[in-house]
DNA sequence: TTCTTAATGCAACATGGTTGCATTAATAAT
DNA sequence: ATTATTAATGCAACCATGTTGCATTAAGAA
C-alpha cells in the first residue's frame, strides 16, 4: 500500500518530510530539489505520496498546493482526520492544526467536507 | 468610496453581479465578456471593485478565484461579516454562506482569520 | 468644448502545473 | 548473479491563470 518502488528521488521527498514537521508548497520543493530531480518528478511523487496515504495536500490563500504527512482520503483517514491547516503570514511557514473540523449543517445545501485555512502569526513571529 | 469612473466595461460588470447572487470565478467572467472587454481589464477591475468594498473573493479547491458581492476588508466589514463558502462538486457553483465564522483560539499561534471553504451537493445538484 | 488622467486594449511576459515519449533503473523472475 | 519487465524519471514542449508596460481612449471636471 505503499509507494511501488523505492526509488532514489521518493527516497529524498520522503526524508526531507520525515525531517521536517511542517507543510511544504511544491513550489519550495521543486526549488530545493532543482538539481536533484525534475520538477514533472517531484509533482508526480507528490501525488503518488497523497494516492498512497502518506501525505496529505491542501491550498494556501496564494493558491499555491503544499503537502503535509499524514492521511486525508475520504474514508479511508485513520492516520490523520481532518483538520484545518495554519499559514503564518508574516514568515510563510505552514502546518497543520491538532484541532477536529466540526461542519454545521446548512438547509438546503448537503456539506461533504471543508477546508478551513487559518492565517496569523507563528510561534517565531509573534508580538 | 465607489469606483472612480463608471466606464461601459465596469458597468457590464457590476450589472452581472447585481443579477447573479452567487459567486463568479475570474475564468468564467473572463470568458463571458470575451468580446466585450479584455482579460486584463476584467482583472484590474475586479482588483478595484474588491478594494472599494463592492466585491469579496476567495479561492476554491481549485485555486481559482472567485467574486462575489459584500465588504470583507479587514476592520471595514460593516457591509457583510467574514462567512464561509460554498461550491458544489457537482455544478460547481458557488455560494456565501450566511455563518458567522467562529476562530477557536490555538495555544503558540495569533490566529487573524481563517478562509472556510465547504465542498459538497447544492439544492439543484442533491440526491 | 476642452483638458486631464483614469481606464482600456494589446501584446508580451511570468509562473504553476501537465503531458508525451524516449531512457533509466527498481524489482521480479530466472 | 544475470536478465527481463515495467514503473519511474528527465526533458522539452505545452497549457492555463494571472501580471505588466505602454500607447490609446474616453469619463467627467473645468
Amino acid at each position: 500500500m505503499g509507494v511501488s518502488r523505492k526509488t532514489k528521488t521518493v527516497k529524498l521527498l520522503l526524508d526531507l518530510f520525515d525531517r521536517k514537521d511542517c507543510a511544504l508548497s511544491i513550489v519550495e520543493l521543486v526549488s530545493t530539489f532543482s538539481g536533484k530531480m525534475n520538477k514533472s518528478t517531484v509533482y508526480r511523487i507528490l501525488n503518488r505520496l497523497e494516492e498512497s496515504g502518506l501525505l496529505h495536500s491542501f491550498l494556501g490563500n496564494d493558491g499555491l498546493k503544499r503537502y503535509a504527512k499524514g492521511d486525508q482520503r475520504p474514508a479511508k483517514s485513520k492516520n490523520t482526520t481532518m483538520h484545518p491547516h495554519f499559514l503564518c503570514e508574516d514568515c510563510g511557514i505552514s502546518s497543520c492544526l491538532p484541532l477536529e473540523i466540526s461542519t454545521s449543517s446548512i438547509p438546503n445545501y448537503t456539506i461533504k467536507s471543508s477546508e478551513q485555512l487559518y492565517l496569523g502569526q507563528c510561534n517565531n513571529c509573534q508580538m
